[in-house]
DNA sequence: GCCGTTTTCGGCCCGACTGTTTTCAGTCG
């Protein structure tokens, strides 16, 4: 069973979590922490650095100590400091930690005066009324307790960035409309185009009469509210997303928006560099001293330790600061950047729309080109074309784009790639497409070795030219298949051939950390909508902030050039 | 446990809110 990162990490957070408990170094705990967001975020395998001889201690965050526990964990599958820990309290308590309100100090006094070792037991105790009874413990936290377990059992999840937007859209429009509010702007995850975010974070400029507070605390969807100063607020949605809203004087608006939207790496690693300096940075401003010297705007704060503007969508600190300090931040793709659409549906397959209808709404988006990329017939659900259903649309292609003026259909399939790597048309109907979409639609579960070898055939293909949604994930529902992603992007670069980045807000494909190693290596990734209607286009702002996360650049993305470039990229020379 | 353009030792981000407490610990972001 081969040991990912991800399992790595979570291991590295269960020590935490239990050194935590323990009350151990906090620091010591916070470097776990570190590691194992480190190495979740990471692109490629340690296992596969590992294997290369690679040396680990060159990773951010991991110095001798944890890479032996990497090795060791990549070598036994177990770690020899967890099983201890493990040994010394119950398997369950680490549980406990994720219960809203308790931290290690309430799991530990919890644990050794009640002997609560799950959240079951936890339940009783509250409920019992034993929880009271313990010093530093009262009764409206014991209720809390209670609420809180409930809640848990009930699973808060992450709402996916689009589902996110449209509660923030309405909130932005409600706080507006209060009096003495100025400045609306939603932070956090969010603003740095997370796939999914947990909360809201808004930020708000108001006059000091302003009622935005407790205005807020009644919007019609707040179901409960979690807290609420004079300055701060939380509440849950009923839809279970959670608000928190802060107010700040104007002065103090860009530190307070660059230390809300966080991240919270980032900003650790920024207040460092400002304490170098003799600096203090928090969310009212830069200070020397007691003297506010920074603050207004974001790039203010930036200069003050000597860096330029950060977009929100890097800041995760995975290299950005030193980009910044060297001068080679990226300038980032934009959506305005994008020139065309290389994925999309009609109704023909399982599309809403008519050719005519996709055609005029791409061109209302203020897209040059559209690529008509249906499924095939294998997609039997999907009422896939056939060869003949597809020479078919491309005569009614070949008609409107004579008829419209400002946008021009290209022809294309989205084709299925077989398990055996064949693609699911003959050749000689695929040499007449402009282009071809490969995509994997069955045997999701296949070996790594098999997956891998799959797409790569695929990809020898003379016509292929891109793939699409490359690690098949739908975001909190189905896990990306096994592949080994660095052998595609290198496989796709040896074959001149391109990868998909699907804006489908349940896609997001590839992940940020991909495009960045598509880039490295010299592959150029599509931003596409996959379009099932006309209003999908607007998708394309979430694969643009996805692009953005994975440092991608104008020149990096595909569908950025002007389609004369673009019909020569797409002319294989394989 | 990591890390170094002041350091290989001695640092390690900072403030709001809550609840239980008479001055603050715990938790959260």
């Amino acid at each position: 069973m081969p040991v990912h990162n991800a399992d790595i990490a979570a291991l590295f957070e269960e020590i935490a979590d239990r050194l935590e408990i323990q009350g151990a170094n906090p620091f010591r705990i916070r470097a776990y922490r570190n590691a194992a967001r480190n190495l979740g975020e990471l692109p490629q395998e340690a296992r596969t650095l590992l294997a290369r001889g690679e040396d680990l201690t060159r990773l951010p965050g991991i110095g001798d100590d944890l890479a032996a526990k990497v090795r060791e964990i990549v070598d036994t599958g177990r770690c020899s400091l967890l099983d201890r820990l493990r040994r010394e309290l119950p398997p369950a308590v680490t549980e406990l930690l994720h219960i809203p309100g308790l931290g290690p100090k309430r799991v530990k006094a919890l644990y050794h005066d009640l002997e609560v070792q799950t959240v079951e037991q936890l339940y009783r105790a509250a409920r019992d009324g034993r929880i009271r009874t313990l010093p530093g413990f009262g009764e409206k936290t014991e209720r809390n307790i209670l609420q809180a377990v409930e809640a848990h059992v009930s699973q808060a999840r992450r709402f996916k960035l689009a589902v996110a937007a449209q509660y923030a859209e309405a909130l932005i429009r409600f706080l507006k409309s209060i009096p003495g509010v100025d400045q609306v702007v939603v932070a956090g995850s969010f603003r740095r185009m997370r796939e999914t975010v947990g909360d809201l974070d808004i930020l708000v400029t108001a006059t000091a009469d302003s009622p935005v507070m407790q205005r807020f605390t009644v919007y019609d969807e707040v179901a409960e509210v979690l807290s609420a100063g004079s300055t701060r607020a939380s509440v849950v949605l009923k839809s279970g997303l959670q608000v928190d809203l802060r107010v700040v004087a104007q002065q103090a608006y860009g530190a307070a928006l660059h230390y809300f939207t966080g991240s919270r790496a980032h900003n650790i690693a920024i207040r460092r560099l400002a304490q170098k300096r003799g600096l203090k940075l928090n969310e009212y401003g830069v200070f020397r001293g007691s003297t506010r010297i920074a603050g207004e705007d974001e790039t203010s704060v930036y200069q003050c330790v000597g860096l330029p503007f950060i977009p929100p969508e890097l800041r995760e600190d995975r290299g950005e600061i030193e980009a910044a300090r060297e001068g080679r931040l990226p300038k980032l793709v934009e959506l305005a950047d994008l020139r065309g659409d290389l994925h999309a549906h009609t109704q023909a397959t399982d599309g809403h729309d008519s050719l005519r209808e996709m055609a005029l709404a791409a061109r209302a988006f203020g897209l040059g080109y559209l690529a008509i990329t249906e499924h095939s017939r294998r997609l039997t659900v999907a009422h896939g074309l056939d060869p003949l259903r597809l020479a078919r649309q491309c005569d009614e292609i070949d008609r409107l784009n004579a008829e419209l003026s400002g946008i021009t259909l290209l022809k294309g399939i989205e084709v299925d790639i077989l398990e055996n790597g064949d693609l699911d048309l003959p050749d000689d109907v695929l040499g007449r497409l402009d282009l071809v979409i490969g995509a994997v639609h069955s045997q999701f579960h296949l070996s790594r070795a098999k997956q891998t070898e799959r797409i790569l055939r695929a990809m020898d293909h003379p016509h292929f030219t891109l793939l699409a949604h490359p690690s098949g994930r739908l975001i909190e529902q189905r896990e990306p298949y096994d592949v080994d992603m660095l052998r595609i992007i290198r496989h796709a670069k040896h074959r001149g051939c391109f990868l998909e980045l699907n804006a489908h807000p349940e896609r997001l494909d590839l992940l940020d950390s991909q495009c960045q190693l598509a880039k490295e290596e010299g592959v150029r990734v599509s931003i596409n909508s996959d379009a099932h209607s006309r209003f999908d286009f607007s998708n394309l702002r979430y694969g643009v902030g996805q692009a953005r996360r994975g440092w991608l650049e104008k020149d990096d993305v595909l569908n950025t050039r002007p389609l004369a470039a673009l019909r020569r990229l797409l002319k294989r020379t394989m």
